[in-house]
DNA sequence: CTTGAACCTCAAGTTACTTGAGGTTCTAGG
DNA sequence: CCTAGAACCTCAAGTAACTTGAGGTTCAAG
């Protein structure tokens, strides 16, 4: 298949795919006599893996090194579990930040709603608020 | 004060003040003879504000016109309040996001432990699995 | 055989900074 | 007064993970 359907099969653009080449995620690929990158269905396999991985915000670093393992019959898949666990501790530090962040911006809205009737700028207090620091951002 | 004081007061780097004025976001600072940048307590006003905005992830271009609106007497506040509330909407689909994939996260690593016993990667009925697209990614 | 879609490469842009190199100025102690 | 070292300066490049653009080639259908 062309890159075009690749892609599209995988759900991702184009130029990503040449991209993911390029940084080693996949396997050079053929080419047709005319130069054009020709792509079987395991192409297909392995892009949908990084993809996945991307969709889990695998960082492109750890996708590499999660493929290896896949393709390393030296390598425990503990690892790759290893990997997911410490990343998922990431993404809920950071779901922890952004409920904060989006709590802080709730009330930030509904004070403005509440308080400020349109005025100028220099003179809306919730400006003014959001230059003190406060416990919870 | 100067930059290296007004950097720690508003908690963030030295570099990054320099950043700051250096997209617009602080105004052009005052220098000492000697070329060293020099602040009041108005530029310590300014930098938490834009801090502060930066904490709620606004994205650069918003901050400055933020403050823009700030400094603007012609601007009204309620579009602050706008700006706030169509970030509070980014903000809570990223939480969406976030939310399904920490679950993804959790499900995959608790299968791993169950599933696979630390054998070689490609065996790893786990891996497999990622590379399967599924529908709540 | 032509035409237009899809492909190619290479370079630069994006976001919000951080890091590094190489050099200058300030400040406190002697 | 002088010196050492901390803090400052500028400018350039690096980071993540792509996207966008320019300028040109190849493919597939009619």
């Amino acid at each position: 298949m062309t890159i075009g359907v690749l892609a599209e099969r995988a759900g991702c653009s184009v130029p990503t795919v040449r991209y993911y080449e390029e940084v080693g995620l996949l396997p050079t690929a053929d080419r047709k006599p005319g130069g054009h990158r020709v792509y079987g269905d395991d192409a297909l396999q392995r892009l949908l893996f990084v993809k996945r991985c991307r969709d889990f915000d695998f960082p492109i670093d750890q996708v590499r090194t999660l493929a290896q393992v896949m393709e390393d019959s030296d390598r425990s898949c503990t690892e790759v579990r290893d990997l997911a666990a410490s990343h998922l501790a990431n993404v809920k530090a950071k779901m922890a930040e952004l409920a904060a962040l989006q709590e802080s911006l709730e009330r930030f809205v509904d004070s403005c709603n509440a308080d400020c009737l349109g005025g100028p700028g220099p003179q809306c207090a919730v400006i003014e608020d959001l230059t003190v620091p406060r416990c919870c951002a």
